[in-house]
DNA sequence: TGGAGGTGCAA
DNA sequence: TATTGCACCTCCA
């Protein structure tokens, strides 16, 4: 099992010194494998609740061998410390291997809500009490039933003895179902799924090509009539406002006497349940038949009597919207992803890297959340992708294009009704309510954009780029006229062979080193010290660095846009409502709005043309207020409510000295201590970002006296930090779901976020993966993103209630909205959004009061 | 070409 | 033990 490195390199040459790099090599592939089987073995929580009934040292003794090991990594670099590590390893596993041998459980079998445990050997009853109590622990929710062996001497031990079923069936299936390599490589398609009973069920769904305006009012009519439906477009682009829709699918559940099609452990089909898939091609239409299509797709929409469920809606919202030309109604949508997104709540699994570095050894892996990850993970169907990407502006569609159309939409009802499920037993439903109703506004944003000047932008662009070229010259005549024989420089820039390049990091490096600068990084604090010490190259270094981002910031723009002969352009981005982390914050992405440099130089390059106007408003200090609300400190609360300003209160009761007293200096590094808090951060940290976010020295101990003061100012503070600390100590059920299994629970470290999103982390070679400032920062920020989704969701519904069609959601920036809109409702808007925003903050952190600043501008540089 | 590593932008 | 997330650049297999 372990690497056979060690053993090639003794047979080798035994005598021969190591190299660091020959070690780290060497230890590094022990250690790769070595804790992959640990995350796979130990992970297992069922040997180790046995051992913890029968023999709790035995599992103490397990674990300390484990940090032993990881601790010798740090031993000497010789052969036989290398050889010491393989043997500890191998003690290790095979401590492991009694520890799970003396466990009875052989096999582990899922029943609706039951698990059954089946043991090899008769056990003491006593004994196996406090394990089913350990069990019912960690399998909160479940009947726990024991089967004893009719024979006990005859029973074989299994094959895989001691490998029991793991908690995480996804595991399983993925190495079971993996293809030899051979495959992989040999034989690219013809790798025939599988039958399962989904993929059955699917092979049996009717679909009917509808052809004409009459056949699609019947098909959306039997969808009112049923109350529910699947909806999916299939596109020739992915640009709402570029490409067009080539096909519609709708489907529609047909219920057995049950009213439901997926059994409730959430495993089988319920025999008698069906779906019935409709496809219509536009392209088959007039223009007219099609708008009349959009037209009845809109109404459809809009129902409030009727689910649409749809995977990824915002990309199909966005193309009946744009295809109507005008924002509408969209009512009780349920999106299957981000159901998916919700219901994993942050889970991850920690894989081995290829990286040589220990402190990369393992990464974070999300799960994925494309129709065909959930479809293949909940109801092990494998959903062909390549229709995804095939080719639907061909003049004919091909009958296999038709059936995959139809697959993704057959696949919805079921889809919905597990994860449905599992939003109720987590008690998500307000979550995903919040998240399904904010897709409208999602959708506006990303049809809108932010205005953006592009004269302006090319004008800023040419200067920058002159000026980083400038830099670019100054630097590398300075590097290459320092005496310095640089090894890293190795690639070709801009067609000059073998010139010191002032953005690698090696180089840099080489050459700070070389005039006698002894810096590890490159840092811009590192940057700025040398700098302040006179050190011309650095200061260069960070101009060169500051305008090669941000051309190509601009860069980026610009070929987003494209060009435009009025000179004026929108610049739109994609948003994503949840991250992977469950936190629940939108991001950003293709271009990043939430990542424009906050200088007048760049934001007033968001203009507006003569005659509209930008309407921005933004929370003040909302995660401070949140965190006066969670920890519901009295002091904090009532500061909000006089409307002091907090920075200078935390000043004041640091600094022991009145209020009016405080310095701007002061302020600055309260500002430091107020937002340290909200992450939980130590001493050392507030004292690094004091310096380089608000330019005030601090020394430690006047860090630990600042923390000792705040915490005394702002006692509940400290007592909700407690409060969260502890929560790494009490698990909690979460409910999952996998093909396999049906609904399962495991008990972890979690949050809940209100409106009830939540946060879980997996566990880790026996701990949780949870951390303290993880804990006491995600509900801050999660509630602030609940309160910004609310407001997006409010100030949709006030845009379509007051038919204000020339008004737009541009863009939001965590805490901030942007309308744009013609000048003279500038200040009906403004009024208007701050009611709506602060009405949404209140909703979550009444009696905390919020309180937005609005600003009318013609660019984004003024607020 | 893609992952890893480093860096920096925003809230 | 300061959080979240995106993007660009270089280096390397």
């Amino acid at each position: 099992m372990l690497s056979t490195a060690l053993k090639d390199f003794a047979e080798q040459q035994p005598y021969r010194t190591i190299s660091d790099t020959e070690f780290r090599d060497i230890a590094a592939s022990l250690y790769n494998d070595f804790f992959v089987w640990v995350a796979e073995s130990v992970l297992d929580p069922v040997p180790r609740l046995w051992a913890e009934v029968t023999g709790p040292s035995a599992l103490g003794q397990f674990d300390q061998m484990i940090d032993e090991i990881e601790a010798l990594q740090d031993g000497p670099r010789t052969k036989e410390h290398l050889t010491y590590i393989e043997h500890k390893m191998r003690q290790a596993q095979k401590f492991w291997g009694e520890i799970v041998a003396d466990c009875p459980v052989r096999k582990q079998v899922t029943v609706k809500n039951r698990r059954i445990f089946h043991l090899g050997r008769p056990v003491d009853s006593g004994v196996l009490t406090r394990f089913r109590a350990k069990l019912a622990d960690v399998l909160d929710g479940a009947d726990i039933e024991f089967v004893f062996p009719q024979n006990p001497e005859k029973v074989q031990p299994s094959r895989n003895q001691g490998k029991i079923s793991s908690l995480f069936p996804e595991d399983e299936e993925s190495e079971t179902h993996k293809p030899p390599k051979s495959m992989l490589t040999e034989s690219k398609e013809e790798t025939v799924a599988p039958k399962t009973p989904w993929s059955e069920w699917l092979d049996q769904g009717e679909i009917e090509i509808v052809t004409d305006l009459e056949g699609f009012r019947a098909v959306v009519n039997e969808a009112s009539k049923v109350g529910i439906c699947g909806l999916d477009l299939e596109t020739t682009g992915l640009d709402p406002l570029a490409a067009k829709i080539r096909l519609v699918q709708i489907g529609i559940p047909k219920y057995p006497g049950s009213k439901r099609l997926v059994d409730e452990a959430g495993k089988s089909p319920v025999p008698g349940g069906s779906a019935k898939a409709y496809v219509i091609d536009l392209f088959a239409l007039s223009a007219d038949e099609r708008k009349e299509i959009v037209e009845i797709l809109v109404a459809l929409v809009g129902d409030p009597n009727v689910i649409k469920i749809g995977h990824n809606l915002s990309f199909d919202l966005g193309f009946i919207r744009a295809s109507a030309g005008r924002r509408i109604p969209m009512r009780n949508l349920f999106d299957t992803m981000l159901a998916s997104q919700l219901v994993w709540a942050g889970f991850f699994k920690m894989e081995p890297t290829t990286s040589k570095n220990s402190k990369y050894r393992f990464k974070e892996v999300y799960p994925k959340h494309r129709l065909s990850d959930c479809v293949d993970r909940h109801l092990n169907v494998k959903l062909d992708k390549t229709g995804q990407t095939s080719d639907w502006s061909a003049e004919t569609l091909s009958h296999d294009q038709i059936l995959y159309a139809a697959k993704d939409v057959l696949v919805l009802p079921i889809l919905y009704e597990i994860l449905f499920d599992l939003i109720r037993r987590n008690e998500m439903e307000e979550a995903a309510r919040l998240e399904f109703d904010c897709l409208p506004s999602v959708v506006e944003m990303e049809i809108t954009g932010m205005p953006l000047n592009l004269t302006a932008t090319k004008a800023l662009l040419d200067s920058l780029t002159r000026e980083r070229d400038e830099l670019e010259i100054k630097l590398i005549g300075m590097a290459e006229s320092s005496g310095c024989e640089f090894k890293t420089i190795k690639d070709v820039r801009k067609g000059v062979p073998g010139r010191f390049n002032p953005a690698s990091i090696p180089n840099v490096l080489e050459y700070f080193n070389h005039v006698g600068h002894s810096v590890t990084d490159t840092r811009d604090e590192t940057l700025q010290d040398l700098a302040r010490a006179g050190d011309e190259f650095a200061r260069l270094l960070l101009g060169f660095r500051e305008k090669t981002k941000r051309v190509a910031f601009l860069v980026s723009w610009l070929e987003k846009t494209g060009d435009d002969p009025n000179g004026y352009a929108h610049l739109r981005s994609s948003y994503r409502q949840l991250g992977d982390k469950g936190v629940g914050r939108f991001t950003s992405s293709d271009v990043n709005l939430q990542q424009i440099p906050r200088t007048k130089e760049y934001r007033e390059l968001f203009e507006v043309p003569e005659g509209r106007c930008l309407v921005i408003a933004d929370y003040s200090a909302i995660e401070l207020r949140i965190m006066a609300w969670l920890s519901g400190d009295p002091t904090m609360v009532t500061a909000f409510q006089n409307r002091q300003d907090l920075h200078r209160l935390t000043a004041a009761a640091v600094g022991r000295k009145d209020i009016d007293q405080v310095s701007k200096d002061e302020r600055q590094a309260s500002k430091a201590i107020n937002f340290g808090l909200i992450y939980g951060c130590g001493a050392q940290r507030l004292v690094d970002s004091a310096k380089y976010d608000y330019g005030v020295d601090m020394s430690l101990t006047e860090a630990n006296r600042a923390k000792k003061a705040f915490f005394a100012t702002y006692p509940k503070i400290e007592e909700w930090h407690q409060k969260q600390r502890s929560l790494m100590d009490s698990p909690v059920p979460h409910w999952f779901h996998h093909h396999n299994t049906g609904y399962y629970s495991v008990k972890l470290v979690s949050v809940t976020i209100p409106p009830g999103r939540k946060r879980v982390w997996p566990w880790f070679k026996g701990k949780t993966l949870a951390r303290f400032t993880m804990l006491a920062n995600s509900p801050d920020q999660g509630i602030g993103a609940s309160i910004l989704k609310r407001a997006l969701i409010r100030v949709y519904d006030r845009l379509l209630e007051y038919g204000w069609d020339d008004v737009y959601l541009a863009a939001n920036v965590h805490d901030e909205i942007i309308l744009e809109g013609p000048m003279e409702k500038a200040e009906t808007m403004k009024e208007m959004l701050e009611k709506e925003m602060v009405l949404a903050g209140a909703e979550f952190i009444d009696p905390v009061p919020v309180e937005v600043e609005g600003n009318i501008g013609t660019s984004w540089a003024e607020k």
